[in-house]
DNA sequence: TAAAACTGTTACAGAACTGTCGCAAAAGCG
DNA sequence: CGCTTTTGCGACAGTTCTGTAACAGTTTTA
């Protein structure tokens, strides 16, 4: 998922018309556009780069919409892409199949421009914060809370758990300085006692693992005051 | 074991006669359902017991629809819940606001009810994939929850009543890590008073299960914290 | 109704993690 | 530069956390 600041949204449509249209208006909204002719193409498409939300045309030839749909649904890995279903096809049989199958929402032809972005943004509003869970970033250090992953240059990392809170809360407030007492305040708990230098063991044990493959050390130490990450 | 198999569903509605219709087909669709009469009503029976899904009215005394959707979306316990908006108010302009205030999804009255079935089916797959007869998949491992079968590398594994529950809320979310309360929660039931420690040997039998025919061991361990798969 | 399958607890062993200490190295200071 | 203070870090004993086998009680199945 290449969320960064523009999202990424795949448009499958075969009618050159519509897919104008339909991209314009996406570009227009500062999404990112991508096409595929067919559900083939979208296919290996996402398999390339997931997307962030797919637009996806009901009939198309090769491969339909349906039938593509039901396949990214099944995939953990794709699963969570959420799919609008666009069709001629206004028939409540029709609608109710198409929700059937995994879209996340179906929007008949002719459609408003406007309510179908409302769409699109309240789609892509729900994957974003909570799918991405709590996601820090510093650097090349990424800590992720919802799957206690931490990696650096893409190198899963191996951290305790006292670690892994220690570097959550650096994390939290890049570049600030914590006290010792601080620390041990919001890693330890309010009222643990423990030595002070415990701290300075433990970052020294966060920064073994931090370069451990090589790499400078962001851990900055900031004689009398505390610490510091970047 | 009862609680947990069927989804619960909070229908927000003052006027009788439509909440008769709802609650009736809800149920018939297999939900649990409870209902509110206002916002303030349904905001106090959200914290109480967190349902499934919400099905919103718009026009409401007390506390209008659309500021108890703000509210929801604002609160990170809440967030995730999916809101479905009912309302009268067919102009596109009210479609986009009550999708901009964060509903999920926006259904007109006089609605089909069969598609707002549907809608609703569409928004629970999104948070809990296995309540709805989906197949789940993560790397090679399928779980059906219609048939309640379940393969690895498409040999049939012989799994107890517990530990596919347990697989199944573990492919909901693949890689991220559940506590082991909120695996009793979950697995057990909300109000089942079991031993905490008991998680541990459920996982350990589910492991003995998945890794059974040799392959490698998918849960992870996450030591503080509690387990994940992949 | 008996056999088989499944559950929750417990106990124990081993693994992983923690907190302290002591000493060496580094940094500040006059 | 010599002295004092602060940090870094290896070693280690103690603690906590997990994996598992065993078992007795229940539920399901044949």
């Amino acid at each position: 998922m290449v969320t960064k600041e523009h999202p990424l949204i795949l448009l499958v449509e075969d009618e050159p018309a519509q897919r104008e249209v339909l991209s314009y208006n996406l570009a227009a909204e500062g999404y990112r556009v991508q096409h595929a002719q067919d559900g083939e193409e979208a296919m290996l498409m996402v398999r390339e780069e997931p997307p962030d939300l797919i637009v996806l045309d009901w009939m198309m030839p090769n491969l339909s919409g349906i039938e593509v749909c039901r396949r990214l649904k099944v995939r953990a890995e794709t699963r969570t892409i959420p799919v609008i279903m666009l069709s001629a096809r206004s028939e409540e049989v029709d609608r109710v199949r198409g929700l059937e199958t995994g879209a996340d929402d179906y929007v008949v032809k002719p459609y408003s421009i406007v309510e179908l972005m409302a769409r699109i943004r309240a789609n892509l509003r729900r994957v974003r914060p909570s799918a991405t869970g709590m996601v820090l970033e510093v650097q090349d250090i990424r800590l992720d809370s919802e799957t206690h992953r931490v990696t650096r240059a893409d190198q899963l990392l191996q951290l305790g758990p006292t670690e892994f809170r220690l570097l959550a809360t650096f994390m939290e407030r890049p570049g600030r300085v914590f006290s010792r007492e601080q620390l041990l305040d919001r890693v330890w708990g309010r009222d643990i006692y423990v030595e002070t230098r415990t701290v300075d063991v433990h970052i020294g044990r966060l920064r073994k693992a931090l370069c451990g493959q090589g790499g400078e050390d962001l851990l900055r130490t900031v004689r009398g005051a505390g610490y510091a990450l970047g």
